[in-house]
DNA sequence: GTAATATATTAGTCATCACTAATATCATGT
DNA sequence: ACATGATATTAGTGATGACTAATATATTAC
């Protein structure tokens, strides 16, 4: 599954969210978008694995709890996507800048 | 439709691709997508619609031809989003890095 | 070992979305 | 006005993915 794809879920979305701030066990995952998605645990363990398989979640063991935090591993290719993106549209604009004051240079501005 | 779903698609991706290093004819972007996916000019003008309303792209009319190019307005609450997300967790390194320095100056650190 | 708790996996269902085919709209040239 | 070219829209179809229910696995406590 594509990085994007991951992130166009509003359940990953959130959960991303919530490891993000502090390492969380599955359960306390699923108590959060339980409430707020309405959603079963299997669901959201289901999500978990996604998020683990696409590298935007890390796991630790602890006992009979799995606790998540944030992977930044997967946020790489989407930066980088976005970096790589707005460096086109930089230059272009940089370009036209060029050219205005190359216009008004030679005085050729309308 | 939710900016990440927009960018959850590979045509939609590439054509963003195109658009953000020339303005491009839709019947330009429909000749690169139809070779590269190949897909029909009514796929393409549908993606088109969908990167148009969610601000991903502008469109100038020229005539028949409708020239599209990139708008960095729906890009905003994408970098936003990933902006936070990476604060949070910045904010949870600095708070463990300052721990850390905490336990060497009082000598708890193990 | 058995029960209880925590989490993951599987099979099957339903909704969404990307696509095609056909058609509509709009501008241009004759 | 009509044909042509460029693009958009609509209706319908198929595939993918998010979900539930049920089950499996693993850990801890008794």
């Amino acid at each position: 599954m594509h990085a994007f794809d991951v992130l166009s879920d509003p359940v990953r979305r959130r959960t991303l969210e919530l490891i993000a701030q502090k390492e969380l066990a599955s359960g306390e995952i699923v108590n959060v978008i339980e409430a707020e998605f309405g959603i079963s645990q299997s669901a959201v363990s289901q999500h978990l694995r996604i998020l683990r398989d696409a590298g935007f979640a890390q796991v630790r063991r602890e006992g009979a709890r799995r606790c998540y935090s944030i992977d930044p591993t997967g946020f790489e290719d989407v930066q980088g996507w976005l970096d790589q993106l707005r460096r086109y549209w930089d230059s272009k604009m940089e370009s036209l800048a060029t050219e205005i004051e190359r216009g008004k240079r030679s005085g050729k501005a309308k």
